[in-house]
DNA sequence: CAGGGGATTTAGTCACGCCTAAAATCTGCT
DNA sequence: AGCAGATTTTAGGCGTGACTAAATCCCCTG
């Protein structure tokens, strides 16, 4: 365990791969699932994890999955920390566009120092959530995240607030924008018709259709 | 040429180092002073300085130098702008200390969109020159920098502002504003004692005596 | 309970960017 | 001119993190 390896960019991403996709369900996460959110081969992902777990911060039943340890968990928070605390500033100090602020963090999340990151935390006032709902985790990288449900999910007459687009699609992000949806709007869903097809949803007054692979990706907080 | 292979954040740091060194006199550039900049071995260097020259951003004379071609300076100017405007942004909007500005502002530089490097360019009020007197690059990669002189080259008389210390090295940083002195202050050369010797500076109405190792890295602006 | 399909892991490569050691080249001095 | 010493380049390696192809494993179905 802890080879002392350092902690690399790519390993701080398949962390936070592995924290937010064991987010969705309690099982272990699979290669395949991380793979494809990295955008890598899953030989690749299979490699990395092993590399993960022999720095300590993950635990593999091969074939099986994996699972985050304390310290990989550690790692994974202190990402995602700066990820959403660069978003926040991107847009309200910088006046970036949302849809194209993720990615910029995406980036800047494995280059900013603890030191500019709380000098951030602190011109935002210390913010414990994003303008979404997403919780920011503190700077002991602890959180408290109550786990969301992919919009695609949910039965008829549920209501709840749409917290996120995975990966914050800028495509989908700008569509729905274009139809006057952001997150952080209250929805509830009208209408779901069978075989992944498209859902109902009211968001305010107006109703919408929405297809099967965009709300597969709105991840959603229900009461 | 030109093969268009991207542009790495190692290749942006020599193409850099090479348009830094170039500014300190006429002759190409010395594979083992890119070296020493870089803090990497002679060999290194050598490969890395092969690589761009297949990139087609700068031009060898085996044994004798490098230096860049115009795309080579492009892709210098384009750091160097980040650098600056990002030094100028982590100090003035974030309150981050001069003597640490440097060293995040050296990782940041690879890390920023050129559509965040306008918005911060843009709050900022589009400077064109740093606080010290260095000038910055425009968005179109032009500059207009007058060569500077290492302190230590003065002879005694000799007037100047401080523009910048090498590399930003914290402790030199840190030592002068101990003594009052920071880039940006006037100066006269008083006395300048032979083999490398201190010497002797007015800033002010202070006379301080500085040693070699500091005085040579002590970028100066003279009349 | 055997076979097959899909997921996972292993095997073998590759590019990048660094290293040390050794060979090649240049320069200055006699 | 020729040699010594310094600089530069070449040769050979290593770690990281990606890839494709092939082998292996898991589990569902017949």
């Amino acid at each position: 365990m802890a080879v002392r390896a350092q902690v690399s960019d790519s390993v701080q991403d398949y962390a936070k791969a592995i924290w937010s996709l064991s987010r969705r369900s309690a099982e272990p996460v699979s290669t395949s699932a991380i793979a494809e959110r990295i955008h890598v081969s899953a030989a690749s992902a299979s490699a990395m994890v092993k590399r993960l777990e022999s720095m300590g911060l993950a635990v593999r039943r091969p074939y099986h999955g994996v699972s985050l340890t304390p310290a990989g968990e550690r790692v994974a928070l202190e990402v995602i920390r700066h990820h959403r605390l660069l978003e926040l500033y991107l847009a309200e100090a910088l006046g970036m566009p949302w849809d194209r602020v993720h990615e910029e963090a995406e980036v800047l999340e494995h280059a900013i120092s603890p030191e500019l990151s709380e000098l951030i935390a602190a011109k935002l006032g210390n913010p414990t959530h994003d303008p979404h709902g997403d919780p920011i985790p503190t700077s002991e990288f602890e959180i408290n995240e109550p786990p969301t449900r992919a919009m695609s999910d949910l039965e008829p007459g549920t209501r709840g607030v749409l917290v996120r687009v995975s990966d914050s699609d800028p495509a989908m992000l700008r569509y729905l924008a274009g139809r006057g949806i952001a997150p952080g709007d209250g929805f509830e869903v009208l209408d779901r018709e069978p075989f992944d097809g498209p859902l109902t949803v009211r968001f305010g007054d107006e109703e919408h259709v929405l297809g099967g692979t965009l709300t597969q990706a709105m991840r959603t907080l229900t009461a």
